[in-house]
DNA sequence: ATAGTAACAAACTAGGTGGTCGGTTTATAT
DNA sequence: ATATAAACCGACCACCTAGTTTGTTACTAT
């Protein structure tokens, strides 16, 4: 096999597998052997690939977290359709996966998030990038539902965006033990109702 | 000093320093060492008083954070008053310590919800029972609010308070970097906007 | 005064942790 | 075929962890 290709599929491995267990079991509370086993690789072909377990997470942002947050949470609301529907069915979708204990990319962000505040300040940057990321582009989702005509034009975006994204995380925080299902039915509502608390008010048709 | 007191005196002491360094460096990435070299103590006080590290966190559970969330989320929200009006102001009390870094024992709940997720079942049920408790006497001020003629009728009282609290642990985990202040007042707004969709509606007062 | 015991101290165990390093395999270029 | 370097192995190190054990105070009831 291509020396480099071997290389990448060998990086590639380690990445995937090393964020499934970050994300079950937590940075501090996964060693570098317990990814290395369930991959039957040893010590030195890690460290031979990376520097540290710090860079070795913070690729793992950069390569999967951060592509996924965007394909995930961020295309799928950029068209000009209407940004309550857009907005309502990617959360609709995120929070399915998670309904089905699957990887909710925006759910994982808030955990790590959690999990090195005020414990690691440069992992805590590239994080917070993310989510800055994230939070921009919702905005610009809002600023062109303004601009066609589906939201209040008092609306402040921002704090929209803010808004949003904070009940999601919040939402995910919840839906771990009791209920995922209801709790979904149940927040996706009242998302609704929240918008239609911000939608143009259409002055007699 | 009487003995007793002095047990008392010694519990207190190390549930209250284990809570702040859980907190600020996690359950996990806290060891009884750090707890004891704070206070001075030796492995022996701790082990006398406590039979593991995860007995003593529960008690940390059930004595503090239990009764903060109480009296700190629960209480300021009983009255007959109007529940906006108590709900905003709790929050606004809760965010606002939060923005000079001090313990808001809702997030603190959220937090620990987050890394013991998946991890320690035992823990977790003690935790999802605190934040029971919060949910279901917020649904009962709703329920008040509904039959006091502040909230609209046809309201999910249910709904709603899932989608406070979401919208609370989540703002709280944007906090942690970000301009907290700004956040803070841009969260608030929205909350009221989202009350305003769900208030009664005075038909011709 | 003294016996008993609560409240600690301090050294220790057994098992992990991130990280290093000399050596071995495997693919590729010539 | 052979040289070379990439890719990987696995023993090892220093350190840290929760938890145990054995001793030493200091108070307190009698």
């Amino acid at each position: 096999m291509n020396k480099n290709l071997k290389r990448m599929a060998t990086m590639q491995n380690m990445q995937k597998t090393g964020l499934e267990l970050f994300y079950t079991k937590g940075y501090y509370n996964t060693s570098i052997d317990d990814i290395l086993k369930e991959l039957s690789l040893s010590k030195g072909a890690f460290y031979y690939h990376f520097s540290s377990k710090e860079d070795f997470f913070i690729e793992i942002v950069q390569n999967l977290l951060a592509r996924k947050v965007y394909s995930l949470l961020i295309e799928p609301i950029e068209g000009h359709e209407n940004p309550f529907e857009l907005i309502t069915n990617c959360f609709e979708d995120a929070l399915e996966t998670a309904v089905h204990n699957e990887m909710d990319f925006g759910f994982i962000l808030g955990n790590f998030i959690s999990e090195f505040n005020g414990r690691n300040p440069k992992i805590m940057k590239h994080l917070n990038d993310v989510l800055k990321i994230w939070e921009v582009n919702l905005v610009s989702t809002l600023q062109r539902g303004k601009f066609n005509g589906y939201i209040d034009r008092h609306t402040d975006s921002e704090a929209v965006a803010v808004f949003l994204i904070s009940s999601f995380l919040g939402i995910r925080t919840m839906m771990v033990e009791t209920a995922p299902s209801a709790l979904k039915y149940r927040f996706m509502h009242q998302i609704k109702v929240y918008f239609k608390a911000i939608e143009a008010k259409k002055e007699n048709v």
